[in-house]
DNA sequence: TGCCAGGCCCTCTTTAGGGCCTT
């Protein structure tokens, strides 16, 4: 789906996300973790690197980080890779996905420049539709202007224009491994994999930035994944 | 109640099938 160009490239933020849940798609999953970071346009215009030239993150970041109580069993898979199980959040006390979470993720994205872009992962089949459906569970909704990116279309747009494949794949971890030549730090912490993601996404940011109106959907677009 | 993604890419392909990618 096209955006047009005028929408598309006025995002001021982008807002990279992540969740961790319950389980995969066909388990129906509940979120466990959310993590929004911010990042103004400037910061992916003027990038910044240290004294030996590697990039470094934005120091101006907004971030809203959040355990979650699913309410359902965290399959045993999810829970070893995220570190969240079910007794650890009920612990800590973590409360579900409540009207004061959807009020803190709208008021978190309202403080951001506008327009908004919501960068993920495999956002497109697996962040945005399990974040809609948490939504419609509490008859909530984010703003209509809301656009959405997914960085696995974007890194294989890019690659494929230059008639390249990745190697390894498009996975977060092997096109930040491609790209610094290291281990991503805290892979499977909603905030770790952010931080990541927004990384890689500064190693590309200006061809990135450029074919944005052909990667981007808008936030009315994106279906539910059920319910 | 039970079920439940889906567009893209690769190849033992194109009259198709299976893996990726997200937890």
């Amino acid at each position: 789906m096209i955006v047009s160009d005028t929408m598309a490239t006025s995002a001021k933020t982008l807002v990279f996300m992540d969740l961790e849940a319950t389980g995969l798609n066909n388990d129906l999953p509940k979120i466990t973790e959310i993590c929004l970071v911010a990042v103004h346009l400037s910061s992916l215009e003027n990038l910044i690197t240290d004294e030996d030239g590697q990039l470094e993150l934005p120091r101006v970041l907004d971030k809203l980080c959040l355990c979650v109580d699913p309410g359902k069993p965290i399959t045993g898979k999810a829970s070893e890779i995220t570190g969240l199980s079910n007794t650890n959040l009920d612990k800590n006390e973590k409360q579900a996905f409540n009207p004061c979470l959807v009020h803190l993720i709208n008021e978190f994205l309202n403080r951001q420049a506008q327009p908004v872009c919501l960068v993920a992962h495999n956002g497109f089949y697996y962040d945005f539709p399990l974040l809609k459906t948490e939504l419609q569970k509490q008859e909530a909704s984010l703003s209509s202007a809301l656009l959405c990116m997914d960085t696995v279309q974007v890194f294989r747009f890019l690659d494929k224009r230059v008639g390249k494949v990745g190697e390894n794949g498009y996975s977060l971890e092997a096109i930040y491994r491609r790209t610094f030549k290291k281990d991503p730090i805290n892979s499977h912490n909603a905030e770790g994999d952010v931080l990541a993601l927004i990384m890689v996404f500064l190693s590309k940011a200006d061809q990135i930035l450029d074919t944005m109106s052909t990667n981007c959907k808008r936030w009315g677009e994106i279906c539910p994944m059920y319910g």
